[in-house]
DNA sequence: GCTAATTACTTCCGTATGCAAGCTTTTTAA
DNA sequence: TTAAAAAGCTTGCATACGGAAGTAATTAGC
């Protein structure tokens, strides 16, 4: 009984370089995001009312506090998202997507997906790519959020 | 027709950042090693000679050719690998393995070995998770090195 | 009700990385 | 042969991140 567990995963690890590298350089190109401020974006925008707090935001993209402190400030500075403050918990403060940001989100998001087709384009049948999805779908279950 | 490139990649995404976390503490823990230590180590221990370049470490790695300069520095310091130079080329210096580097790669290997099977346990069939590897390899047969 | 523990967020510090610039060596081309 | 181009490697600089520490606000325990 072979053990593909360890090749999988190594696979998974040098997937992720390929798969970060040319979506990073796209979206730098296209749209002026970094991946990790799509994907910010991209949970306000799946969320109730298009906010999060950032905790939550942090529970999302399986960060830190700080790196969302960090990673907030220049999207507020464009004006993509917002600052909300709760009536009842002062500690709370909301990151919340402004029109301008849901805008771009949309846009960035059809880069996204035109950039995710090249991966797997001439190479993978449909049916290869939804079970692809479908298995590392169930490695990320116990996530909170979702980019889809 | 549905397309399922975008959520294919997506879940690489998240899947990723899980793997990363899970696997960087268990190398940390138990053998001092980053997942980018120990994954140069391992693409030394794959090569002939258990040795190689600085830059054909880069292009395996999917890295920068400073990278490898400061990635290699604190491994030659715990003498897990040496340096070589050419006899021909004397801009070549080559990263070779120790007999220490290779035990160590044989032990941490043994724990990434260990700690990828508590990915998948008990949820993902034996040929699910050959599937799964068998598609994201194909992802990454661009890419020079070996891990397997 | 008051104190202690917890939570949310931010800032500081150490670490990791890529890119550009620089140095040395080799290869190419005239 | 010699000058220009390219390749391999290192260092400086800017950026991004996690964890510890700090602040402010809320909750828990008595």
């Amino acid at each position: 009984m072979t053990d593909q567990s360890f090749p999988a995963i190594a696979h998974l690890l040098r997937a992720h370089t390929i798969v970060e590298e040319r979506l990073s350089g796209e979206l730098s190109a296209v749209h002026g995001l970094s991946l990790n401020e799509l994907l910010l974006l991209m949970f306000l925008d799946g969320a109730t009312a298009g906010r999060l707090s950032r905790v939550e935001l942090a529970r999302c993209m399986h960060t830190s506090a700080s790196t969302i402190t960090r990673q907030a400030a220049p999207l507020e500075k464009r004006g993509l998202v917002g600052r909300d403050v709760d009536a009842r918990d002062a500690r709370l403060s909301y990151v919340v997507l402004t029109p301008t940001g849901k805008q771009l989100v949309e846009d960035a998001r059809a880069t996204f997906e035109r950039s995710s087709n090249t991966f797997f384009r001439d190479r993978w049948t449909e049916d290869e790519i939804a079970s692809l999805s479908e298995l590392l779908g169930r490695l990320t279950v116990s996530l909170p959020g979702s980019l889809i």
